[in-house]
Formats: structure tokens, sequence, C-alpha cells
DNA sequence: AATCTTGTTGAGCAGATGATCTATAATTAT
DNA sequence: ATAATTATAGATCATCTGCTCAACAAGATT
């Protein structure tokens, strides 16, 4: 496009001579930006924009991923691995410890690994384009951590006000709307998103008569 | 493709002789037809799945629209128009009702106009593509529900219990992810989304002190 | 230094996609 | 009935896009 007059040199368009790296890591490489650029322009972005960001050509993608469909799979595994981390249903159920100190420490943990860019967003576009890993996540999310909080809250709540399944769906939705907010829509965040979750968790409790020490 | 060999009367694949609407009737049709589609597969669909959706030439769209952008743009203002009623402000502020009922019939009726699957997956998807009547959308939200509320429930919150602008955005982002769980994620609708907003309404106002009546 | 291995490039194909243009025929006007 | 109007279809263009393949060259091996 450029006419740019090259040597036979191997240099890449910004003049940097950084051809073959190890294929696991080209690999990773490969995967990280992806993992950027499907998350900012969608999962129809094209593999020769994403090229020109790795500054690699677009042919080499097809190297270490078989098909578009194969890298965007590669992506959703990437961003949805570890997320949700096999301890908290054993510490959500610690009674032990108060209700309210659990819900404070998952929700303040859980809202700093999802409230990202790169992973609210790829969360979107798969749930909207059906990606089965994003039913399975939810399905997950529900049957490990979101049931058995229902359950701890049965377990302390006041007997005229017991929670349903749905309140714990706004309590949770409430609370990831906030990273929707910023992410997705792009709004400026809250200045304490934790106080925000805080005062979320408040809500929930007072209204099931838990009191900040059950 | 299916080698139809037809006479030349003008028929259309499904056997009717269809074709000439007024121009203004083609033209809503070609919309609603496209609002249906770009919700459902996104706004990378392409022209000829929705013209043949149509039961109609790909070329006759550009007939009307002159650009997919111009189509993509009419069906944001087909689906963003009238979704906030203009009296929703006055009604929220009526203080001769009590602010419960207000939350109530607010919500019920808001919940009704945008838990549709049409709206909520073109919100989303202008949204990710960082469309200006989105944001306009949510600052014109802001500016005449949300913030207005706040100060409706600050006039009769408990001094120590001051509501914050947060704290409107949990309440209003846990009743919208109701219809984000059932539109976006396809997971089943809760029995009574109307019983689900009037106790997250509730636990909203009793965590501020206001009763039912106030 | 010569050879081999293989990561990388560049050209290019086939199909998809937005958009254009002309011929056709449905409808209206005469 | 005939002519004028114009909504629609059909063919086609230019570009984009996922993907392939042969050739090249960076780094390892000898």
């Amino acid at each position: 496009m450029d006419g740019q007059t090259e040597t036979s040199r191997a240099e890449t368009e910004d003049g940097g001579t950084r051809r073959r790296l190890p294929p696991e890591e080209r690999r990773q490489q490969i995967l990280d930006e992806a993992v950027r650029f499907f998350a900012e322009v969608g999962l129809d972005g094209n593999t020769r924009d994403l090229a020109r960001r790795l500054g690699v050509t677009q042919s080499l993608l097809f190297k270490y991923f078989a098909t578009k469909d194969d890298l965007i799979e590669a992506v959703y595994e990437r961003v949805y691995l570890g997320r949700l981390s096999p301890d908290w249903p054993d510490r959500l159920t610690d009674r032990s410890v108060p209700l309210r100190a659990r819900l404070l420490a998952f929700y303040n943990e859980y809202s700093a690994l999802i409230f990202q860019r790169e992973w609210m967003r790829i969360f979107m576009f798969s749930g909207l384009a059906g990606a089965a890993l994003n039913h399975r996540y939810l399905k997950h999310l529900g049957d490990v951590i979101l049931r058995p909080l229902l359950a701890e809250t049965e377990a302390l709540a006041t007997p005229g006000a017991q929670p349903t399944m749905e309140d714990i769906w706004n309590l949770h939705g409430g609370i990831v709307y906030i990273g929707i907010r910023q992410h997705i829509y792009r709004m400026p965040p809250p200045d304490d998103p934790d106080e925000a979750i805080a005062r979320a968790i408040d809500r929930y409790l007072a209204f099931c008569g838990i009191g900040p020490e059950d």
C-alpha cells in the first residue's frame, strides 16, 4: 500500500527484525492479541487487522489456528478459564465466617476478576452469539455460587423474609451491571466500586433480616 | 440455485405474486424485518440474508436505504424511539403518590417495554459498537429518570441512610439484568418478573428507611 | 562453513458482501 | 386500450475475507 521499497532484509513494517519465534511463544502472542482485538471490535473482526496489530502476516495465523473459529474458541477458553476459582464454593459456605464477610470477600475478588474490558466484552459478545461456553459458565455460576449462596442466606434469614433464587440473581445482576456500564457502555466507573458492592450486599442481607455478624 | 423453471410470471419463491408495494409500506416492511434480523444475528448480518427473509431482492434494499449503515441507523432509531416515555419524569416526581407505588408503576411499565428480545439485543449490540444513540439514551435515562429518582428518595430517606447515585444504578441494573439473562444469555425468564422487580424495589426502599406508604 | 529444519512471507484463490445499473413488469394516468 | 411511471428483479462490479501454498530465510545441527 505504501510502496515501501525494501531491501531483502527480513524487516517488518515497523523496521524491527523479529521473525521466527518459538512456536509456543508465538501462539501465546497471537492469542493474547486476539483477546484484546476481538474484545474491542467484536468476533467479526477480520484476521488481517489482527495480523497487522501483531506485525505479522495474516497467513501466519493459520499456521497456529486452523480456522478463525478455532482461534475464537481458543480466545473463549483463555478468557473464561480460571474466572471461577474452584475454592469459592467452600469459602462461601464456611459458616465459621459471617455471611456478610463471605459475600464481601467473594464479590470483591470476583469483581476484580471480571470487571475487565476483555472479559466483559468477550463474555457479552459470546453471549449474544449463543456460545456454548457462555451457557456452561452461567449454569456453573448458578450451581456452584448462587445456589449455595441462597442456601446460606436461607439458613440465616428471618422466617418471614426468606429470599428466592431471583433475589440472588438480583444481587448478582446489580453488581455485574457495574461492569457492564463501565466496559460495554463505556460509562465512567463508580468512584468506589467496592463500596457500591458492599452497599448492595448490605441491602440484600438487611432485607433478609441478617445482621453483619451473623 | 434450485433450477426453478419459471414462466415469465412475476412470482416470488413462495409462489405468491406480491411485488410492487407502495414505497412507504415497503420501507416499513423492510425496517420491521431488519429489526428482527439484526437483533437475532447481530449488526454484521448481511443484506442478502435479510432480503431473503423479506422475499425480496437484495438490490431492492438499497432503493430504500442508500447504505447498510443508513439501514442500521434507521433500525437504531426505530428501536430506541419511544422507549423512554416523556411523562415518566413527571409521574416519578408526583409526591401525591407514595414513592413505592411510583417505582412499581415505572418499572412495571418500563420492563414491559424493554424486556423484549429486539430491544435488549439491539441495545446491547449498539452498546458494544459504541453507537452514539446508545450513549445518548443512557445519559438521558440518567438525567430524566435516575437522577430525579435519587432526589425523590433523598427527600424521604432516613438521614443516616441517604442513597447515592450508585445505589440507584444498582437498583436499575439489578432489574435490567433480568432482561439481559433472558434475552442476551437466553436463560429461562423468572416465573414472575414483576414480583422480582417489586422485591428489588422493596429492598432498596427498606434500606433507605422508606415505608410503603411514604 | 555447509546443510537441514521449519517459522514466516507474499501471492493468490474462492466465496462472500456492499453497492450499482439496466431491463422488466405492475400500477396509474390518459 | 394505450402510454407513462416506477417498484422490482437480475446481472454484475469491486472489494473484502477466510484460507492455501510454494518459496524464502532464520536459527539449529553437523
